[in-house]
DNA sequence: CTGCTCATTCTGCACAGCAGAAAATCCTAT
DNA sequence: ATAGGATTTTCTGCTGTGCAGAATGAGCAG
């Protein structure tokens, strides 16, 4: 089986391992959707050669996602994401364009930084990895495209939440009984006065985050963050960490506004 | 097989009938994976009794949406839509959300019309049908719940479009070579003053449909139509119908804005 | 604490989903 | 405009996947 991760979600009741009765022909049409949101278009053929099928095969599973409104024919031979991957009002999506936008300026970042570089988006109390960047030192935190976290627990979610109103916030934590709010909003006015955030360990054991939000019509749509081995971060040089961060956001927050 | 229905889309390469070769197992999870975002919360046992299998079959399909992230587990024993299902800022899904407040004013604009209503909203070139009220006189327009029609052919659409500007409704024409352009632009100038758009069977023969869009912050997130049998048409009625649609649409932004 | 309901796990088997072949379509180069 | 190659789409035989049902586990109400 290809390389393939679930959510590292740590609730109890929710599954980070693969089902144990998985039903491959539902896990490969879900791949291929979350794929044409994250991603775009997709044709027959790069669809049959990511999941290890016959073509023929992934052209039943494209027309069973047409069939269901989660992907519609491009003009030419591909594929995209369908009226049920998107919401209202975007057009391609939103997470599409930021994860377009996000690549130049995360490699960027990894190039400068030395360490792993991702871009979360928030869904409810959680945030989502639509983009990540690894670095190519020996130590370095893996990639964590498609991961999902309580979003409290996350630099890129605390920064995202600072951005809102403390009722607002009060509000989706109710989604999350074990986050201590009273804790989160003293910890968000630091973040609010910093413009960055940074998580000692809270998300994994063993990493460090530092994130910053990326806005768009001055919305927080997203946050961009570093992932540094614990071992490797340095308190000292916060407001260098900073000031990569600030780049990233401004040049992302660049391309989208030239994107239209 | 259950009742259940394509997209009427009408290009002429998009399929509006079930595929050929149909991956059942796969269709079933995208069918839970809708009724997830549409509806909110199911149990294992409603998602196996709507889709006609087994309990088991039913926590299969469920346990892969969990793990590909369309699904999240509630605090009980339902499942919810999971973050890819929603979109960065929607806690609950804004489709959900929208729909759960439409319901009441749908079935009081049948009960007061005689006609079948349906709640809309637009994905780029595209309106879909997230609600739909049946009327249950003898001759009425059948459900149109989870179809997707392009949007300049919909009453719906067409009145979302006109809370547009125009540079960006043209952007948003592009995806729809069918639609000339100059044509639309010139019926939404009569749709801004008059605030409602009527559709003479342009989506489908023998229906006209009369839409007015719902706000949220001023913003037109969604619409709400009523469909009539042409037979039954009145253009006479027209400001009879507004009053009506106006009332349904600020019952539904009412109970927005307490949603919150 | 008990009983009922629902969720979850496990297993044998039938048929659905697979790959491969063939046909159709599309795109690019000449 | 035509030809060739690449890709998509359709069709079919076969096998292993996904099904239901049984058994077990979990949660909740009385």
């Amino acid at each position: 089986m290809q390389n393939e991760q679930g959510t590292p979600f740590s609730s109890s009741r929710e599954p980070k391992r693969r089902p144990s009765y998985a039903v491959a022909s539902a896990d490969n049409a879900l791949r291929i959707a979350t794929w044409l949101q994250l991603e775009g278009s997709l044709t027959v053929s790069e669809a049959a050669a990511r999941l290890g099928v016959a073509p023929s095969t992934a052209h039943r599973l494209l027309q069973m996602l047409v069939y269901r409104d989660f992907a519609v024919r491009d003009a030419g031979r591909g594929y995209r994401a369908g009226p049920v991957l998107e919401l209202a009002g975007n057009s391609p999506s939103l997470t599409a364009r930021l994860r377009a936008a996000s690549l130049g300026p995360l490699r960027g970042l990894v190039a400068v930084s030395g360490d792993s570089a991702n871009l979360v988006i928030r869904t409810g109390d959680r945030v989502r990895f639509i983009a990540s960047v690894e670095s190519d030192v020996a130590l370095r935190v893996s990639t964590r495209e498609g991961m999902v976290f309580p979003v409290e627990r996350t630099s890129g979610g605390t920064v995202m939440l600072a951005g809102l109103p403390d009722e607002e916030v009060a509000e989706i934590l109710q989604g999350r009984p074990e986050a201590d709010v009273a804790t989160v909003l003293s910890r968000l006015r630091m973040v609010r006065r910093a413009g960055v955030a940074v998580n000692l360990e809270r998300a994994e054991e063993g990493v460090v985050a530092v994130g910053r939000a990326v806005a768009l019509a001055g919305e927080p749509v997203a946050a961009v963050c570093l992932a540094i081995p614990s071992s490797r971060y340095r308190a000292q040089r916060l407001l260098e960490y900073d000031a990569w961060l600030r780049a990233a956001a401004e040049a992302m927050e660049a391309a989208l506004e030239t994107d239209g």
